[in-house]
DNA sequence: CTGAAAGCGCTTACAG
DNA sequence: CTGAAAGCGCTTACAG
């Protein structure tokens, strides 16, 4: 009772043709006289029929099936993970995939990686997606130098451009940019930062385009003033605590790694009767989605995920139908969102 | 290059035994001597061997993977939602289990509706979960008919009670008492109430929640205070602009079946140029995440999404592994946060 | 304790 | 245009 009973070689049977024809016809064969296909897909109608799908893929077919792997030490109760997954699911939805989705707690867990690199050698998926990994992973970089299609948020690596790889980032630098060149016209001079994880590609990239945005200003950047962060409202807030109890001199500003980051950030500048943006101004990068709520509305760089990760997943979908395509990147633009959490010193 | 290219017939050979035998130690048979069995897991390892997943599925066995199925008319881009997802993937993932998504935009689209339903009829999955669904869907009811486990959010069939059915739901009535006990005790008569999607379980269910308690304190419920929608902000917007514009009498208070119907209807309202609370109280149902953190803050009936989703996940595994499970339904508590839309009259 | 063999349900050269 | 047969890689009675 648990099984759809009938098979290929019942409804070949019953059609008064063979498993081969039966199979040519699911498959659009050309080489099918239009009586037969029709004679066919009757009976296959009629039963309710589809062919095993366990049974193709041995056959080599596709699974029309995309993997979606969270690499997160933690529980996921980020509003901005959670937009991101649901988006992937939206993107390969409306062209007729699923999503088989895994979180990877810790790519330490080899027992969990290797279920992950199973569902590709096993070709549970026809491509996978991964958000949330460092920067040249190794088990990821094992998987696309075997051929697999691999779309990778938030990568780069100089001068991997093999064709199964896809790849998405934000221009940081622009980003960074806008950021700095705003503090700096509202007269900042003395501004913190709240860097990113520095495994994680746009960790350093950040910071990077931070200081490069500050000696264009012919502005130094006090090392003091470099908090380490993993990207993480948690980690933002641990960060920001400690420093303010080790220092003496305050910036008038601090630009965080992102938005998650400025969150936790606020809560240990008001926890120190630190008023934003009255005492210190406080700059984010992402504009996530409560950015324009928090007391108060955080100030930051606007980047578009949902286009992101449509576009990773599109491009996934393409190279795992299409192996002629090439290695595909995408950048999306930063904008600068003004809010309240800036002001002129 | 693409495939796993040792299988069970090289691991034999190279460990001088046959494929029953790697097959009963990778099966964990316990008729396999200690010394066979360390023997084939060395081979296992070395070649980094893992048995085909899709070869694995056709001889019967499990596939550690649950169903998510979505029923959406709209793209998903709502924080409760992706949260629901984000959950599933959580609670499934902790138990090893992969969660293979997809997202249904019309029950009335029959291939996307034959797709699922060949993703448990092709043992794709062990076992399915519905959020979305109408109550009494008729192709769930069909899965669960046959035997296929399926875990449903927000429904109830009175008397349906079959082991591979598994629902959750909230105390609405209890929810409902709350908050209209608080209106009144605020001092409210008149109050309006916007009805949910009548298709789904929680929809009905609310209403009736909401006329009972009304009664319990001897007061009527106008029809004309009674507005139409289906879950979704936007209908909770539009029901209540065109609601303004057609009655002469306001209501003291308004209860939203849920909050991103408030949220709706709090915009209506100030378009229509009604302050929350002072010219009228708002109360909503679920405490979205985003309730705390709009302007006038909501005050609303706190459910347990998270757990519900966790339990539910939990409980459609458990009776995929042990079929002698019974029914399940679990019923999460409502409880009332009061917050600054409501006021006394 | 262990191997040979059947069976799961397809697809696809191959031969006609 | 179409069928018989091989092959995909496992698991599991069956027989020993």
């Amino acid at each position: 009772m648990r099984k759809n009973d009938i098979n290929s070689i019942e409804i070949a049977r019953i059609a008064g043709v063979s498993r081969s024809t039966v199979s040519r016809v699911i498959n659009n064969y050309p080489n099918v006289p239009q009586a037969t296909r029709e004679k066919v897909m009757q009976v296959i109608e009629r039963y309710g029929y589809s062919p095993n799908f366990s049974a193709r893929i041995m056959t080599g077919m596709k699974t029309l099936t995309i993997g979606l792997f969270l690499i997160s030490p933690e529980a996921i109760h980020d509003t901005l993970t959670h937009a991101l997954i649901g988006d992937v699911i939206e993107s390969a939805s409306s062209r007729g995939y699923y999503v088989l989705t895994h979180i990877i707690r810790s790519t330490g867990d080899t027992e969990t990686v290797r279920k992950v690199k199973d569902t590709f050698y096993q070709r549970r998926i026809d491509g996978g997606i991964f958000i949330g990994a460092a920067n040249h992973e190794p088990f990821i970089e094992e998987l696309i130098a075997k051929g697999f299609v691999a779309g990778i948020v938030d990568q780069h690596l100089e001068g991997r451009i093999e064709p199964n790889r896809v790849i998405c980032n934000f221009d940081n630098k622009l980003g960074m940019k806008q950021g700095v060149d705003y503090l700096v016209g509202l007269g900042h001079r003395n501004i913190a930062f709240i860097a990113g994880d520095p495994l994680r590609c746009s960790g350093p990239e950040r910071m990077e385009a931070f200081q490069d945005a500050m000696a264009a200003h012919a502005l130094k950047v006090n090392p003091d003033w470099v908090l380490p962060s993993d990207f993480s409202e948690r980690s933002g807030y641990q960060s920001t605590a400690r420093w303010l109890q080790s220092i003496s001199d305050l910036p008038t500003a601090i630009f965080a790694c992102n938005d998650s980051v400025a969150f936790g950030a606020l809560r240990a500048l008001n926890e120190a009767g630190l008023r934003v943006p009255d005492d210190i101004s406080l700059m984010g990068f992402d504009d996530h989605l409560l950015s324009s709520r928090i007391q108060p509305a955080l100030t930051t760089i606007r980047v578009n995920f949902s286009e992101m990760i449509d576009m990773l997943t599109r491009q996934v979908i393409e190279t795992v139908e299409d192996e002629t395509q090439m290695f595909k990147k995408y950048v999306g633009t930063a904008e600068l969102v003004i809010r309240d959490s800036c002001r002129k010193v």
